[in-house]
RNA sequence: GGGGAGAUACCGAAGUGGUCAAACGGGACGGAUUGUAAAUCCGUUGGCUCAGCCUUCAGAGGUUCAAAUCCUCUUCUCCCCA
């Protein structure tokens, strides 16, 4: 890499991070990589603990593509271990321990889906379950490796404080949490080492262990959180992410429904437009910069061609108030329907209940025609043609009778 | 081991015998409007064969005409003391 590639890398990394630690040992450890030729070891670690990745987790994994890109080797741990204890991170409820067989499903899941953004093929990345190291482990290595930090020192963490001071639970099997993320450094000599900026003290956790256990310690990059939907951090919890495996159009509806003010931050972790363009487009329509946000999401998630269709689609959809062109058609017995039903039925409201509060809310219609009549009864007939029912803006299903 | 406090709907949080399918806030959904599934305003937010009925306030029993509310036991959490 020549000098001008090498500051380019080291600015684009800056921009998508939140704290490097130390930014003098990441140079130090760039240059000797580039002097010696091996690459450094960056690693990543998932828990999966659930299927779904969502946008939010891929700011680290970009920064993990760009090392890669470098030349650098991306080593990705898959906390199965970890997973598989019921980790309850932050909250009061006691997430159900997950068996083998859920871990392996939702790893092979986890990995489809990083594989849209990260190379995965052979020699481009290593991987890792902490497995590995950690299912072999006896009891008093258990205890040799708790040893290696102090109950004060792990107070310290942010997320343990806070849960104090709120009186929720700290489970004692958390505290070892973050001292097992250390170990896997050691366990893959990593040379960096990404998360999110609420992963910083797990982060540093590595660096002891491996200054304890004679290894260069890692440096440390925390990646800022992207904020969900409704300005909170994302979260699955919140029901505020956008998955990965959210279709073009839900994930270009998504970015839409992003506040005005969450676009700047947005750009910058999530896309690769120059600050100068970004800076252009958010002085210009809000609605014009967020589709473009919109697209550049969608085309980075899925591809090109369908950002762009989900682009047409939702100008006309939403601004020119047309049908959708992907309407599902369902065929169902042919009889007098009453309206709750039908909708339950075709999946446009989850219950009967919930359909009548829309109807009387004035969300439904039938052959585009507003119905608010609870009682409502659709007649389906076989050979007749086939009906539009619509519930809110989003929802649309064509019906015929058989 | 001793003492005290607590567990409420998606989340947070009121409610301490009937007027409770349960205030309020957030989220979600719907409507109006628009600049977009932004913002703002309004409405809805357990289920059903829906003017009625059924199942909910950690779990199991009990008291009562009537319990989220009172009693007993169980499970879990927090705080203080040891």
């Amino acid at each position: 890499m020549t000098l001008n590639a090498e500051n380019h890398f080291l600015s684009q990394l800056k921009a998508l991070a939140s704290d490097i630690i130390s930014e003098a040992d990441l140079e130090r450890y760039l240059q000797v990589s580039q002097k010696r030729k091996k690459p450094l070891r960056v690693k990543f670690g998932i828990d999966p603990t659930f299927t779904d990745v969502h946008v939010g987790h891929c700011v680290p994994i970009r920064v993990l593509r760009l090392f890669q890109e470098a030349g650098h080797l991306p080593v990705l741990i898959l906390g199965d271990a970890t997973a598989r204890l019921g980790d309850p991170t932050g909250r009061n409820d006691q997430r159900p321990a997950l068996s083998a067989e859920e871990v392996e499903h939702n790893a092979t899941s986890y990995f489809t889906q990083i594989g849209k953004v990260l190379d995965l093929s052979e020699g481009a990345c290593e991987i890792h379950r902490n497995s590995e190291w950690f299912s072999g482990m006896d009891f008093f290595e258990v205890l040799r490796l708790l040893s290696e930090s102090t109950v004060a020192r792990l107070l310290e963490r942010d997320d343990f404080q806070k849960r104090m001071e709120k009186k929720l639970p700290v489970h004692l099997h958390e505290m070892a949490y973050p001292l097992m993320q250390g170990w896997d450094s050691v366990q893959v000599r990593a040379d960096v080492e990404l998360g999110g900026n609420d992963q910083l003290f797990n982060l540093h956790m590595g660096r002891q262990l491996q200054e304890r256990h004679g290894q260069q310690p890692q440096v440390c990059l925390t990646t800022p959180l992207l904020l969900g939907t409704d300005g909170r951090k994302m979260s699955k919890t919140y029901a505020n992410h956008i998955p990965l495996t959210a279709s073009a159009k839900d994930v270009f509806g998504k970015v839409m429904s992003l506040e005005d003010d969450a676009m700047e931050s947005w750009f910058r972790l999530a896309t690769s437009v120059s600050s100068e363009e970004v800076r252009a487009l958010l002085e210009g329509h809000p609605r014009e910069a967020k589709g473009r946000l919109a697209q550049e999401v969608c085309a980075w998630v899925h591809d090109e061609p369908s950002a762009q269709a989900a682009a047409d689609n939702f100008v006309q959809q939403f601004r020119e108030k047309q049908l959708p062109t992907d309407i599902a058609t369902f065929t169902l017995e042919a009889k007098d329907w009453p309206l709750p039903t039908l909708l339950k039925e075709l999946g446009l409201c989850a219950s009967t209940s919930e359909a009548r509060r829309m109807i009387e809310g004035g969300g439904v219609r039938v052959s585009q025609n507003v119905c608010t009549d609870v009682r409502f009864l659709l007649t389906l007939e076989i050979g007749k043609e086939v009906v539009l029912v619509q519930a809110g803006k989003r929802k649309f299903a064509y019906v015929q009778g058989t």
